[in-house]
Order: C-alpha cells, then structure tokens, then sequence
DNA sequence: TTAATTATTAGCACATTTGCTAATTACATT
DNA sequence: AATGTAATTAGCAAATGTGCTAATAATTAA
C-alpha cells in the first residue's frame, strides 16, 4: 500500500501553510465555509475566474494538505472543510507566540 | 518618494501567509520569540545551516511582509518580531472560521 | 588610513508553482 | 451502446522562489 503517507517528506505544518500562501486557495476555504462546509468542485470553480483544471490543482492541494477532504456523490466531488484541522494547525502554531518570554 | 507603499499589489495578508509558508522563516520567527522578541541578523543567521545571504533574504522577506522590523545598531542588524502583527493578521483570518455557517 | 567585522546586494542556476489547453476518466442518461 | 455531464490528469510555458558564491556597503578598531 502506497498511500500518501502522513509524513510526505514535508510534515502537516509545512504542507497546510504552504497551502495557505495562495490567495486562491485561502478564498476557496472562506467560500466553503461561508455556504456551510461542503460544495461540488462544479460549484467552487464557477465562482472563480481561472480555468476549471486550475481550480481543480488547487483543490488538490487543498486536499493533500488535509484542509478539505473530498467523496464522490454520482459524477460530483464533493470538497468538504475541515474547519478543525484549519483551526488546530494554525491556531496551535500562532499559540507559540502568546505570552512573552525573557520580556528584559 | 518611493517607498515601498502599504500594498505593494499584494495586500498584507498576502505577503504574511506568503512570509509563513516557507519553514526556515517560520523558524525565525519562533527563534527570535524565544530569544525575547530582538536579535541581530549575525546571531539569526549562526542558527541557521544555509549561507549568510540566503537567511538575509529571508530576513528581508519577512520584513517586507511586516512581520519583523529593523533598525541599525553600530554595525549590526537588529531584527525585531512584530508579535502584534503576526497575531492580528493570523489570528483575524482564523477569525473568519469561527462560529458553524449555514449549519443545514 | 588600513584592516576587520557585520551584513547586504548582485547575479546566476535550479526547483517549484501557477495557469493554460487538450486529453482522459468516471458516472449517468437515453 | 452512445452521448452528455462533472471533473481530473497530462503536458507545456512562464513566472516565482530558493540557495549559492562573489562583490559591495557600512561601521568600528588599530
């Protein structure tokens, strides 16, 4: 078995926030979560301006990183988002930053 | 004058996530956190394995994006993180994700 | 002034990312 | 089976990002 393993060279951290860096990709979340959570790819690539297989990479992307997951329902893919992943990853990592440390 | 101006065709949040996807910038950050908020560019870059001009430019990078500062001190760079900027503009678009929209 | 220290900028090579069109896959309908 | 719909993968070109060495700038010390 050859999945993508959880470690891919790159761990979480490193793949969720490279996913972050592209305003496409940090809209298509909002857009998700604005209209509940879940949409068909057919539905998340209409409401953008690029090319449809454009979309489609960034979905992947999305995907791989663990922020939207995805079933299929008869011809549709759903993208589903995964509000805790998004809140724990970033949260956790801006966490280090609270509090000061050796103030001087 | 020709500054860099406050957006640069890019807006903030742009250049921060794009500052963050890159894991020896985020190391930069935590490292000057830790080390109370201010280091010189020297003491950043010993940390660090790649070359002196490489963790400049990423010193740069992260000051264009405001997330450090900067300000001379006899002959050395004193880099200063920004922990207001970096929690407001994280933490403001985390903001986004709080609360179940359209919960169906 | 000369030399040393601290750090940046310049310029190049290589890798990655992005976006496009064309081709393909998967499923549903007729 | 043939056709249509939904979406992806393939393959390419252009832009961006990354890291290196060499050269340069700015400041201090001898």
């Amino acid at each position: 078995m050859s999945e993508i393993s959880a470690t891919d060279g790159l761990d979480q951290l490193d793949r969720v926030m490279a996913a972050l860096a592209h305003p496409l990709r940090r809209q298509v979340l909002l857009v998700l979560h604005f209209r509940g959570g879940e949409m068909s790819a057919g539905d998340i690539a209409e409401r953008f301006s690029c090319a449809w297989p454009t979309t489609s990479r960034h979905l992947r992307q999305l995907e791989e990183s663990g922020l939207v997951s995805v079933r299929r329902d008869g011809r549709q893919r759903i993208y589903c988002l995964e509000r805790e992943l998004l809140s724990n990853t970033v949260g956790n990592w801006l966490h280090w930053f609270k509090g000061n440390v050796r103030p001087k």
